[in-house]
RNA sequence: GUGAUUGUAGUUCAGUUGGUUAGAACGCCUGAUUGUGGUUCAGGAGGUCGCGGGUUCGAGUCCCGUCUUUCACCCCA
């Protein structure tokens, strides 16, 4: 009786040369977020309910896992439960449910712990979490975020900050062709104030979001088809052809937006953050001005970025804003905060797909010890402890084998030294090490083995 | 959630209009080499053809369902 095992759709196992690489990644974005003040923080896996649902719209609700209630989990429910449909059946057999996103969690945390955080707080955050979308390249039902948060301040410091950790990852990870893209929920607002379509605001910005995607012609198609009005339409154009440098976008929007004060906020908060960038010397070119921008429009409701690594055919690697109102759901209003998020699992696509990481050793073992019988493999455990307590990284073939097998082991496990003993190297003391690159042999005292292998 | 698409050995893939015992490469195991891996040579093992039903004298091949993969939409990291 052995069935054939399988995962659930959308969920991965990494083995040890992924861990290697994903932690290559994971160690990059940590020091540099802690180099920027941030400190660890980590939430449950499950929520309960009432604290995810309703805070990523209703698509989001619907992406949602649902974890059943532990016991007799029917026993709450009614016939009339169920014959009324899933969503009154749904909070009878189900409080907990796995979480979205890093961001709402961290919300719950701040809220539930106002009167102990000293403000500014500032946290990262690196967990898996839980999307029950349909999977394709690039998108998986568990992945993991990598999120940098700052609450407690408007400070437009924390905007340009994010920019350069993104930048100081990036250049880590050695990416050089992305963009940071960047925009302003306001300038979004404003644009849709210039064009008299306030009504029509949120089918607005999903359209004009696919921008870049569909083109232009078919944005203006769809924006007809969501309603709204052809001359709308004909004001947004100039709107959407908006080119040039940082301060040319900004001049031309200053234009067009100059009756709506939503929009004149937006335009100062951008050239504000520009302009903090200046002060910190950031010169980088990958960041852009995109007014076609808009993400996460569910809570954000300043700054929002965008960051997508180009000839790679996935989605965006790294995304975040800035939202004053989503401690406000859990009763703390007036706090303001700001953050971002890595998708460590997209850009380990990239990398792959770029062929950035030959660099990234696999740093495992560094010596493997053979041995011919019982006797030889005993002699060589007081071996394998001098080489550990030497700090070399080390392992005794553990069962009883030919050379060959133990050598053989040795090559697709890529360790680069072997010692051998055998009964003529345990009475004299020294030692046969082979380099495994070059094929040589010598014979040497335990001592001169760690001094060869450390001094290197 | 809507519409497509994929599934054959450990892996990557062949498999003709439905026809006898489903193949290859790589990998794996054994030996050539009883104290030595990566090369070479000889031999060997390994398959409920995703799963369940149906059509047929006969199904890896055709039909239906289901799961899985990939893709577009939606949305997102």
């Amino acid at each position: 009786m052995s069935q054939k095992p399988s995962l659930p759709k959308g969920m991965r196992d990494f083995g040890p040369l992924q861990m290697a690489r994903r932690n290559y990644i994971l160690d990059t974005i940590k020091k540099v977020f802690q180099k920027f003040g941030f400190m660890p923080l980590e939430t449950p896996a499950m929520e309960n309910l009432s604290t995810l649902t309703g805070k990523y719209g209703d698509e989001g609700d619907q992406l949602l896992f649902k974890v059943l209630n532990s016991g007799d989990f029917l026993s709450k429910s009614s016939v009339t439960d169920f014959e009324s449909g899933s969503k009154s059946m749904l909070s009878k057999v189900s409080e907990k449910g796995l979480k979205y996103d890093l961001t709402v969690p961290f919300a719950r945390y701040v809220v539930m712990n106002q009167n102990d955080i000293t403000f500014p707080f500032k946290r990262y955050q690196i967990q898996p979490v839980w999307r029950a979308d349909r999977p394709q390249r690039g998108r998986y039902r568990e992945f993991y975020q990598c999120d940098a948060d700052v609450v407690g301040t408007d400070s437009l410091i924390c905007e340009a900050e994010i920019v350069l950790m993104i930048t100081e990852v990036f250049e880590q990870l050695k990416f050089t062709d992305y963009s940071i893209k960047i925009n302003h929920r306001a300038i979004l607002t404003g644009m849709a104030e210039a064009i008299g379509a306030e009504d029509k605001a949120s089918d607005l910005f999903v359209a004009i979001d696919k921008l870049d995607k569909i083109g232009l012609e078919k944005v203006c198609e769809e924006l007809l088809q969501r309603g709204l009005d052809q001359s709308s339409v004909d004001a947004l154009k100039p709107l959407l052809s908006i080119e040039g440098s940082f301060e040319q976008k900004i001049e031309q929007l200053t234009q067009h937006l100059n009756n709506s004060e939503s929009g004149k906020k937006g335009i100062e908060e951008l050239q504000q953050i520009n302009a903090h960038l200046d002060s910190f010397g950031f010169t980088d070119k990958n960041i852009e001005l995109d007014t076609t921008l808009a993400r996460g429009l569910s809570y954000y409701t300043g700054a929002i970025f965008e960051v997508k690594v180009n000839n790679v055919s996935i989605g965006s690697v790294s995304g975040g804003g800035r939202y004053d109102n989503l401690t406000g759901v859990f009763g703390l209003s007036g706090t303001s905060g700001v953050g971002f998020s890595f998708g460590i699992d997209r850009i380990y696509d990239c990398l792959e797909e770029l062929n950035l990481f030959e660099e990234v050793m696999l740093n495992f073992t560094e010596v493997l010890i053979t041995h011919f019988d019982e006797q030889t493999q005993r002699y060589g455990l007081s071996i394998l402890k001098a080489l550990r307590d030497a700090g070399i990284k080390s392992e005794i073939y553990p069962d009883q084998a030919k050379l060959k097998k133990q050598f053989g082991y040795a090559d697709k496990k890529g360790i680069p030294y072997t010692i051998t003993i055998g009964s003529e190297e345990m009475n004299s003391g020294l030692l046969s090490l082979k380099n495994m690159a070059d094929g040589q042999q010598e014979k040497l005292s335990i001592q001169q083995i760690i001094t060869k292998i450390t001094g290197q």
